[in-house]
DNA sequence: AATCATAAAATTGTATACAATCTTTGCGGT
DNA sequence: ACCGCAAAGATTGTATACAATTTTATGATT
């Protein structure tokens, strides 16, 4: 057993935060006061405050001057530019994951796909939605281009506050045949193929979201309450 | 006149840092003192580590634990990561960019190819360094995809790293015309040259530096220095 | 009862104080 | 002279104290 460890890092704490943010164990608009923070990590608010503005950096979190920190409620127009983005950046890498896959990586990969089923046989939606992130960014990682690597990681976190915003009632997360179907292809080196899952992959979470602009106008307020004591 | 702020805030301390990076006032590998930083801008080390924290986080500065920050000097590696996410990413976003293109627009690039120019014609390089790096920034505002448009804007502050470590000796920053073909095409809505120049200025860019890798093995310093008394 | 003004409480922003770590300097030994 | 070691100095890391701002609670007024 490690020994256990004085105090944790600002680093550490912003992970930890970052993980329950992908986990949904804490939804985009709650309120991350220091104080709070600083005894949950046993910390001074030093420390915290570094890791929010790192969170904060990552537009995970949204620091209000004054206000405090929110977990990030990125819009519509964000959650679609975060899905272009990806669309853009991640069939490309994954190609590239193929072309330098290992023997070694496809083990690995397998383990966290086995481990995905698992969480999901126990309806532990948080972690399965948590290691599904993890297994893109894993692929990202492969194709060892830490700058588009890091960028990846990054849309990928905000992903999940978009999933938390904008999915559909009763839409599966992440088709259990999807990510089986990518490795296969990356182990195989099919890189060609590895884009095109890729690519669809990622239609199909978009999918799974409703990313249509609301029509609640607030000016028609009257409109729907006004014929209330008739 | 605005009257005087009585502080800055770290976010302004950031950008202040950052741009004397970007042109050159500091280069890669300098140390950032905490003091001497708070000195300068009046604030307490607070502000100063926020800042810096900021700047580490674009990959900007390198904070080592216990160390100290210091201007980041990236690797090879790295220096050709960039540039190739350059690759990815601009020449699509000028193509977007050129599709929303306003008058309003155009005239703002002309008057800052205008600045270029100008500043170009006093031999203030580093100023001249870091207009160019605003114009690609500007481009990219302009397709109104505010989170690529994150990420070039990291990419393009990175470069000016890049500039400084690995420019061939008397090599042109940015070609002249460069950019006022760019603004022509942007101009003219005519996306599809805009992204080829644009991708045609990012390989010029390139090939002013020297991302060979050096040859310089220090098991073989023997071999060099060893005639030295022959 | 509802609303606005005001005061108290709570929270964030900044500076300072202290602790931990690294760097430099000076000394003694070989 | 040169190397190693120890103490002093300088610098970063963390916590705490205080200031500024927001939020909540209270109460007077209409």
């Amino acid at each position: 057993m490690p020994a256990l460890k004085t105090t944790m890092t600002a680093h550490e704490i912003g992970k930890a935060i970052a993980k329950a943010i992908h986990e949904h164990k804490v939804l985009p608009g709650t309120k991350l006061g220091e104080d709070e923070l600083s005894e949950i990590y046993g910390v001074s608010r030093t420390l915290v405050r570094s890791a929010l503005q790192g969170l904060s950096h990552e537009l995970l979190v949204d620091i209000q001057p004054n206000r405090g920190a929110f977990v990030a409620k990125p819009s519509l127009r964000e959650a679609r530019e975060i899905f272009e983005a990806r669309a853009l950046l991640e069939p490309r890498t994954a190609r590239s994951a193929a072309l330098r896959m290992t023997q070694d990586a496809a083990r690995r990969l397998q383990i966290h796909i086995d481990d995905e089923h698992k969480a999901l046989a126990q309806n532990d939606i948080g972690k399965a939605l948590w290691l599904s992130g993890v297994f893109h960014i894993e692929i990202s990682k492969l194709a060892n281009q830490a700058t588009i690597g890091r960028f990846i990681e990054s849309l990928i976190a905000r992903s999940s506050l978009i999933i938390a915003l904008y999915r559909k009632r009763d839409s599966a997360l992440c088709e259990k045949h999807a990510h089986h179907a990518l490795l296969e292809a990356l182990s195989q080196k099919d890189g060609a193929r590895a884009e095109e899952l890729m690519q669809s992959h990622l239609v199909d979470l978009v999918s799974a979201l409703d990313l249509r602009e609301k029509v609640s106008n607030p000016t028609k307020l009257k409109d729907v309450l006004g014929g209330w004591g008739a």
